[in-house]
DNA sequence: ATAAGTGCAAATACTTTGCAAAGAC
DNA sequence: GTCTTTGCAAAGTATTTGCACTTAT
């Protein structure tokens, strides 16, 4: 807002088109091994800098730190997603109808004023994910899953 | 299963309590810190080893990572969360029926075998982690939303 | 011309790990 | 007594940051 505002750069365009063309949920170290090729002077830090500046500007999700890693999506439409624990593979979740699913969610979670009892805080949430985690199809034969819990099987 | 387990120590069942009996989601940091004054021998690496543990075991959930800090329930049963993306507070979600959300959200999760076509890739899914993130009352009037998303107000 | 974007390397911060000593049963 | 757990400190790893230089308009 103070002036002028420059949102454009060759390296900046291609960082965000690599996230927006891969359905494979990049971490910033994947797309810097993918544009070191095509552009060598790329640095891992205008990588990182711009992954936070595409967060901020609402360009990009993260779906959250996967096997200490935070990873990326540019589809920002909110949907679930399936993490494998062992691999870090992360997958969309194609739910057959994502409205009924976000409108369930949403009559479940936000009850009428009166329903509760007591003061209430107000939290002003913006984003909302959903993710399962489990083991893909590669890793279910040679890993346990963690105990104590149910299981689901979904199919992608 | 080769030979004798033990499984406690004072030091292990003092970090699970402290964990079991906060609705503060902590993370390991503030375990240790809330530990050592009683404990003074106390590493902050046995905690971690300790929180690794009884994840492994399933006493203690992963709610993911916030603010660079992995956090953690001892309340194993599913259920949503809120999390303050500045402050860092995590709430649980006081969801009037969890059972109902649950299983609407199984109900869309799992379609018959035959709602989709081609090959499937089978998951094995065992934890289900829905999170909310925005800002607390606190916080909600010092620090904007993220962008290019809707605003959720949630009561708790 | 001028402010934004970047490379590089150092710094940060959380978490894990190796090994010898202490603890549990 | 034997195997597990722990303290301590070092190592590991993802991410951020400072500063001088480059790029975009």
């Amino acid at each position: 807002m103070n002036g002028i505002e420059r949102k454009h750069s060759k390296k900046r365009d291609a960082i965000l088109e690599v996230i927006r063309s891969t359905l494979s949920h990049p971490g910033a170290q994947w797309v810097y091994e993918r544009l070191k090729p095509v552009i060598p002077g790329l640095s891992l830090g205008t990588v990182y800098r711009n992954i936070t500046f595409f967060r901020q500007e609402g360009l990009v999700v993260s779906l959250g730190v996967v096997n200490g890693e935070e990873r990326f999506d540019g589809d920002v439409k909110p949907h679930p997603h399936l993490v494998c624990r062992h691999c870090g593979r992360v997958v969309d979740i194609p739910c057959p109808a994502p409205e009924t699913f976000t409108a369930i969610l949403d009559r479940g979670l936000m009850p009428p004023r009166d329903r509760f009892g007591g003061n209430r805080e107000c939290f002003r949430v913006d984003v909302r994910r959903t993710v399962f985690y489990g083991l893909c199809g590669s890793c279910v034969e040679q890993y346990p899953l963690e105990k104590g819990r149910g299981i689901y099987q979904i199919f992608i």
